[in-house]
DNA sequence: CTGTTAGCGCTTTCAA
DNA sequence: TTGAAAGCGCTAACAG
């Protein structure tokens, strides 16, 4: 089925096929009817690389970095979704955790022309040189691009910054004092640096120490790594009565861990998550950790993505978006 | 830059470019590298909307039944990262558990005209007059198609039945005589049915009973369905000592739910999964399940498709791939 | 071995 | 309001 088809069996022309397929003006309604008819009698559907070929730009590329990260596809097929609703169609390229985002981005972008880039996880940022030859709107969903010089890029995430601020003012508040940290590496990831930097607002707020040698440990996003990080990290400090990871995950393997070195949760040790997985109120201990909002974050980056393209030249958005805190279970008060 | 303009400016044509950019035979050295070198130095990247346009046919269709499906999710990602290395495109049609999947088939099959269709999670042959108008090869993934008569058909799945009866022998050699089962609808699932079989056929080895109304519950394959059901079960069934569940999914909310209602696994209860998420291992109790092999599972049902589509004609195939019996903590030993 | 050329299915002028 | 026709960039058949 062609739009051939469709105006031999409709009995106009391909370009009056055309027309009523793209909602032009200047279609009478008999012709409009007729030819939707037939369309749908038939099943028909536009192909879209020709269409592609002929307009290009109305094609979304969406990027998404971390396999089998749960709170992102639940974000993806938000998107997806959405996405049907409008103008343009879409695909999706998954990354490995440690694939280069901009090279990828770079590629699509010169072989597929896309209108506009979605960023699901990841910062392209960190490989300038190759993003920034990406002439087309971008966003980055849940990642931030706050400093950034480059006028092509929006961002929606979580206020990182706050929420850890939050959840470690509550650990503090119910009695904990010699705090550890499981997260990823500041000095190469965004998300992890302001997490960190909230958790440490709320430490120096409360007058407490920290000392990054002793009491953090970089890890992975996984099961496996937060599990070894907190091995590591309470046999280099002793003391610790409450850990704050950067991720569901990484506590869940923790949490595993200290179970299996005869370390209860939360009896002996408190520990917080990020993400708000709907897994963490599944398991045992109920985690406390702070839910990110899945539908909010698809659905305001996908919109400042399409402002981006319709409106050139116009100032890039930077959005927060806002954040649950979710009381659960692996948190002991000790006061 | 344009294919075109790699001929105007390496001095062949745009025949020669494209043959020398696919690798066709019938190019001399000369032209190869001069060509070649042309392209790289214009960072020149193919249209793919132009190249599949003109190469139709090279499109996959995935289908797959259950929506946040862990397993299935770990597969699919593998599947598209597979494809993502051949000349094939691949796009995703999700469908609810209870969808009727030929019927969506068809649709796509009538719609896209893609070259080969790809069942991730469920089965179209329940719905066979339908399915049977599909005339392009299809694989089944983690369900099989046994003594199917429809030659397109191909199926790569893991043997349910095997290794029901294999978990179910370790629960009862286990000393646990009146088992709960915690499963599908065995009048709609085949995979259900058949792990219900290999439970039956342990029960019956070992000279048990087994009431079904009593002590089995359907429920969906989700967190939240297994923590309704176990509720029920127990309820309506005194002295069970150990649950069968059809899914770690289940497994894990029935662990939660017991656990909220007092009731310790394995201590009070045993209980045991299917499918061997990564996640099992990090819970608390480690759950005692099967291990599918998700990147055999998409390896070979990603070739399977491959080739039959290349070779017209030909057998389906039916495989099975190897399981793995994951001895965890969640089963008690009574005897 | 290489060049020429006819489309793939679609959108979009330009005429009528 | 409609039809005819020119490509979008590429591949592959055909002719040389």
């Amino acid at each position: 089925m062609t739009i051939k088809d469709i105006a031999r069996l409709s009995g106009y022309a391909v370009g009056t096929v055309s027309r009523v397929l793209n909602d032009h003006p200047n279609v009478s309604e008999t012709a409009r009817t007729k030819i939707l008819a037939v369309a749908k009698e038939h099943h028909f559907v536009r192909n879209t690389n020709a269409q592609q070929l002929k307009q290009q730009g109305r094609y979304i590329a969406i990027l998404v970095k971390g396999v089998s990260n749960i709170l992102l596809n639940s974000i993806l097929e938000i998107i997806q979704k959405h996405i049907g609703e409008t103008i343009y169609t879409s695909s999706v390229f998954v990354l490995d955790e440690y694939d280069n985002e901009a090279k990828t981005a770079l590629k699509i972008y010169y072989e597929k022309r896309p209108a506009g880039i979605i960023f699901l996880g990841g910062n392209p940022q960190r490989y300038e040189s190759d993003f920034n030859k990406i002439k087309v709107p971008c966003v980055l969903i849940t990642n931030q691009a706050p400093n950034v010089s480059n006028n092509n890029l929006s961002s929606v995430g979580t206020d990182d910054v706050k929420a850890a601020e939050q959840i470690t003012d509550y650990l503090i508040e119910n009695g904990h004092t010699k705090l550890g940290v499981i997260g990823g590496d500041i000095n190469n990831s965004e998300i992890s640096e302001r997490r960190f930097n909230g958790f440490l607002n709320s430490v120096k707020k409360h007058g407490l120490e920290f000392d990054f040698d002793m009491q953090y440990q970089t890890t992975k996003y996984s099961f496996e790594d937060g599990a070894s990080a907190v091995k590591q990290l309470i046999s280099k400090c002793d003391g610790i009565t409450a850990i704050f990871t950067m991720g569901d995950v990484q506590a869940i393997g923790a949490i595993r861990m200290l179970n299996d070195m005869g370390i209860s949760v939360p009896k002996d040790i408190s520990i917080t998550g990020f993400d708000g997985l709907l897994l963490t109120q599944y398991i045992y201990p109920r985690l406390t950790t702070i839910r990110q909002s899945e539908s909010q974050l698809a659905k305001c980056g996908l919109a400042a993505l399409l402002e981006a393209i319709s409106k050139e030249d116009e100032e890039s958005v930077h959005l927060l978006i806002p954040y649950e805190f979710i009381e659960g279970e692996s948190v002991l008060k000790i006061n």
